[in-house]
DNA sequence: CAAATCCTCGTTACAATATAACATTAACTC
DNA sequence: GAGTTAATGTTATATTGTAACGAGGATTTG
């Protein structure tokens, strides 16, 4: 994931998380939920979990069988379910797929409109909470992070359209 | 543009652009930042300003001659000039160019934060100023516009990386 | 239980989006 | 006008994403 635009080391890039613990959280939520875990989307999910930053999809097709390359429609398939069930958020600027850092579970539903900073340099991107563009500048701040452009975009419908 | 996921018309989805005056516009703020509004990137701008809502690039490509396509490099270097000036912005979440609706001029330079208000239905944007994203609410409230997502997607550079 | 139904998946093929690399031309500088 | 830079033309290819259809397995229904 890294982007190598620069010649400083990005071993600052390493995030941790308990890849079991919200495998075993996404099960229960499905369960609650009445939604299968099935295998493909469990393999999507624990590959998106265990990469360092946002993920292809095709780095998931990639890696998705220890042999070969899984089959495109396999994998978009469970990045689509897994968006709609809370776990990862697409990240449209990137094309590409992080899991949620708050994701829903069996006891506490949790869906929310989610802000990422996202580094040019290393690819990290940090999911923050907020409300307004004004705390995007003000966490980003808090982080160090330097903002160079925002993407805001709102889908739905139009009132011609409801 | 229109996305025809319904059956309604879609007579709504109109806009009035002067596209001369924008294409002088353009010309003015170029020669007075020393830039070159060169046929291609003018040609791409005119196509742009003269769609019904957001473009996509090989909709570009493909009116960019009378008699046939234009080669992507062509027109993918023009959009990416295009966006710099703040002629146009990219719409991430759908791979399409949209004419900034208040793009800067030679007297006046205008970079800003655009946020988009999308429809499902019609494909229609509006390109709306805000500073919050409760902002986004009531804009969105105030035009009759159903949200059901929103993206945002700040890049930068990260504290280790800059 | 068997039939019907629905959801999910496997597979093939292809569509849509975007860029690398390098040769050529046009503009600008001295 | 020779040297330099910016922009374009051109070919080829890389990346991202879907349509279509049949097979399999789970769930519901009678
Ligand atoms: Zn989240
Ligand atoms: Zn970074
Ligand atoms: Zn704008
Ligand atoms: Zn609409």
């Amino acid at each position: 994931m890294s982007q190598h635009l620069c010649d400083h080391d990005h071993s600052h890039d390493t995030t941790t998380i308990n890849v079991d613990a919200r495998l075993k959280a996404a099960e229960a939520l499905c369960a609650a939920s009445g939604e299968r875990l099935t295998a493909p989307r469990l393999r999507t999910y624990e590959l998106i979990l265990g990469n360092n930053g946002p993920m292809k999809a095709y780095d998931v097709i990639d890696r998705f069988h220890p042999e070969g390359a899984a089959k495109p429609p396999t994998v978009y398939r469970a990045l689509s379910f897994l968006e709609q069930m809370g776990l990862i958020h697409r990240i449209e600027s990137l094309n590409a797929f992080v899991a949620c850092a708050t994701p829903a579970n069996a006891d506490h539903h949790h869906p929310h409109t989610a802000a990422f900073l996202l580094c040019d340099c290393c690819g990290q991107s940090e999911e923050i909470a907020t409300l307004s563009l004004a705390d995007i500048e003000h966490q980003a701040q808090h982080l160090g992070f330097e903002v160079k452009h925002i993407t805001v975009e709102a889908k739905g419908r139009c009132k011609a359209c409801r």
